[in-house]
DNA sequence: TTGATATATCAAATAATTTTGATGTAAGAT
DNA sequence: ATCTTACATCAAAATTATTTGATATATCAA
């Protein structure tokens, strides 16, 4: 067994974070620059109790990183665990077929 | 705007199919070879009506191909899509940060 | 044709997630 | 000290996803 299928969690518990139509908005928001709460509420038009829920699951995951200053907290992303999963999804790429012909009976 | 984010919506549908520990089992069990649900299910050990729920749920996101040879259904990987997610992850990386230091005062 | 097997589908029950609106907290301004 | 602003948190309601057990379908075997 790889290293790798030890322990998924972190796995699926990131794409689960990445799951969501509005979180992936906010990442794409984010994709470029930092952003306070204030201008992600406006720019996605969206109440500010449920933008705080859907940063707080993106932070949960490790997706992304808080920093605050005065009254703002600027949201920025957290490119390294970005590459973990792009990594987990890389590795499929280079895997042998074994059995491709494998029959039940 | 860039193509990428024209449409996201097969994006967080495909990892709306990885949010799940038994369906990111699955794919591991897939890893490196075709299998057929009997043998999903005995490995899994799980219900046959949940294993088909959450292959069917793989499958409708594009990241299993299903082949189906007499009484039997064999599920394997597709790779192309699992780029796909992999590619839009990628892509992250390679942002520059445009303003790093904005604030909101 | 009858029976067994592999898998899919369905409806009902259960569980998890998300939304909403209200309230709490802490920082800065007056 | 009081007020306002920015954000987090909470509980209840609404929504969505998952599980379960039953039934349907299709293939193969006898």
């Amino acid at each position: 067994m790889q290293a790798i299928s030890q322990s998924t969690d972190h796995v699926w518990s990131g794409f689960r974070a990445l799951s969501d139509p509005l979180r992936v908005q906010i990442i794409e928001l984010l994709r470029n620059q930092e952003l306070c709460v204030c201008e992600l509420c406006d720019k996605l038009d969206v109440s500010q109790s449920k933008l705080s829920f859907h940063l707080k699951n993106l932070k949960d995951a490790g997706l992304l990183n808080a920093r605050q200053q005065g009254r703002w907290m600027y949201y920025s992303l957290n490119l390294s665990q970005f590459a973990v999963l792009e990594a987990y999804l890389a590795e499929f790429q280079s895997n042998i077929a074994i059995a491709s012909a494998k029959s039940c009976d």
